[in-house]
DNA sequence: TCAGGTGTTGTTAGCGTTAACAAGGGAGTG
DNA sequence: CACTCCCTTGTTAACGCTAACAACACCTGA
């Protein structure tokens, strides 16, 4: 209403002439502050609603030094990981009043990491979530003397900042024990980019299961998390005789690894059990149905935004750390030897 | 670094004492004024060096009344299409100097639209990209007397609104007509919901290819884009003896149709063709390899961009329509009769 | 020599809000 | 009845920056 085409919008000011009263009652108003006669407060909601008044939150954060915008780094967020954290993360923080501004990066060296950082800092935001999967990241968070409350996810342990993660080594753990317990001999991995933290952890829970399990470790292909690079692993292992089970670190691999057998004439699960990680939405509908590792996305982006509010509303206090525990799916790619 | 643990950061002021001179001269520097002489700019260049000052950009909008953000609506940013062209807006965004505000909708009501709108122009965005895949988003905007400059994404004829989208109905056409061109009697369609103009278009597309020929249209089967809904079309039609051909509206539920298919015992390419749509990094390595209609949605984000930056700094112009052509990507799901 | 331009710098006044303090009026208490 | 206290409102001063204008030095040409 109130349009005033060509006109200047309203401001506070004009409110307070409107409704008689000075514009700090209008301030008060609107910041809920208890003081105020009702009847005047009244008055004042409707000088706001007649003049179609909207407070301008750049003024009001230049005093306040409160932006309520929360920073967002993240590595390519078309993955269907970062991309529901990043989802989970904008819901929550939202809910929770806060803005969200996002930088996504195509790289992620450590000079990258440092200048989102410092552009979303010069932007005025409260807090900063980094997903920083990557140790090269991580590493980079570790160093940066920034001035911002900042939290990671899949963080590893980095250095002086909260760190919101998925346990990936229970996760590989997870799967192989699950292959183990269906009589399999030992079980193979095709692995994610080593400089990932994620990769590493379940390169570690596969490594520990085995051990523990008194098997040998057979030596992990290599993937970058891509369906091709699943399909080269897969094609490797089609040709060995000896490969009865398969942890694939991510379920686009674990189609690559699928198809290469299909094409091979690999049957899956008769001769070969497949196990992936990250219960994609399409993983249901593999040929056959992928047993996977599932990780619980939205719940880290919702707990990052947790302990940046707490850390942002509460004070300086200690760094924490929030471990997401991941779920075991079965479905039909896996069975006893 | 002057690192000042506990100091109250720098401000203009501060270089200004530093270096010698005016603040306004410190801020003429950092605005690359001409007027200003090379050892002037140089001392004050070293001041700011030396105390580590950063321009506080929430008070420079406050007078300049431009914040340098732009803001983001969308729709469910798990999905691979919106994820694809929020990525692709964001980079080109920051290319341009701009910061990203994103709000992810849960549903896309037209209310939902409106408090999108409303919070982001609060938040004092110069622009707003909205990717409106929805009938209802569309016409929210197209309803919304908005006094922020606007660029709509796959928004159909969106009121008042410039508009990028990609071509559905060409989409449409080009799967059809690759199936007709293949000696398939008739095509069948599994389409999306019937509240999204992207799926509206496919269906027009895959129509008027088929009215061409001379040929009937079987009445089309509605899904949701989740490869469960792809799955059920799938088994339905797997139960048609006198189905050869199916264009199914984009890739998840392509691989719903394929698996229901292959439970059924029905072949793909050599019983039933199967074309997709949107061209996603797993259809490559599906079984069998999916033909499909590649949509270039990082092209999309960036001309979103191109024309609302077009718009905010060259003026009120008159609304544009840029439109991306999709391309066929032709593989092994599809083969003559 | 002086008028007029040009390049460089400084001064002042906002932008729209909240914070801090001041002031006035009515109720409660001795 | 005087005094205090609290509730309500107003006044003034920031926040850190840019825009507009003023001022001064220097150079040019008559």
């Amino acid at each position: 209403m109130g349009s005033t085409l060509g006109r200047r919008l309203p401001v506070m000011a004009d409110v307070a002439r409107e409704a008689g009263v000075s514009h700090q009652t209008v301030s008060r108003v609107l910041n809920d502050h208890p003081n105020v006669r009702s009847e005047t407060r009244t008055r004042v909601l409707e000088a706001i609603d007649k003049l179609g008044y909207r407070r301008n939150l750049v003024a009001r954060a230049l005093v306040t030094k409160h932006s309520r915008t929360l920073g967002v780094v993240s590595f390519d967020t078309t993955l269907y990981g970062p991309a529901s954290t990043v989802y989970g993360i904008e819901q929550a923080a939202r809910a929770a009043g806060y803005f969200v501004s996002i930088v996504s990066l195509k790289s992620i060296d450590k000079a990258g990491v440092r200048d989102a950082l410092d552009y979303l800092a010069d932007q005025g935001v409260d807090g900063i979530v980094v997903v920083a999967p990557q140790r090269s990241a991580a590493q980079a968070l570790a160093d940066l003397p920034l001035g911002v409350p900042t939290v990671a996810v899949e963080g590893g342990q980095a250095g002086d900042v909260s760190v919101v993660c998925v346990d990936q080594v229970a996760g590989g753990r997870l799967a192989t024990e699950h292959l183990l317990s269906l009589g399999h001999e030992t079980v193979w991995h095709v692995s994610g980019p080593s400089d990932w933290l994620e990769a590493e952890g379940r390169v570690a829970g596969w490594r520990a299961a085995l051990e523990e399990a008194g098997r040998e470790a057979p030596r992990p292909l290599a993937g970058d998390w891509s369906p091709r690079s699943g399909y080269e692993a897969g094609r490797s292992l089609a040709s060995m005789r000896n490969v009865t089970a398969v942890f694939v670190a991510n379920d686009q691999m674990a189609l690559g690894v699928l198809r290469a057998f299909t094409e091979q004439g690999v049957r899956v699960p008769e001769r070969v059990s497949v196990v992936g990680f990250d219960d994609i939405p399409e993983s249901e509908f593999f040929s056959p149905p992928l047993t996977t590792i599932r990780q619980d996305f939205d719940a880290v982006g919702r707990h990052s935004i947790e302990v940046l509010v707490r850390q942002l509303e509460g004070g300086p206090q200690e760094r924490e750390r929030l471990v997401v525990p991941p779920t075991f799916v079965p479905r039909v790619s896996t069975a006893r030897v």
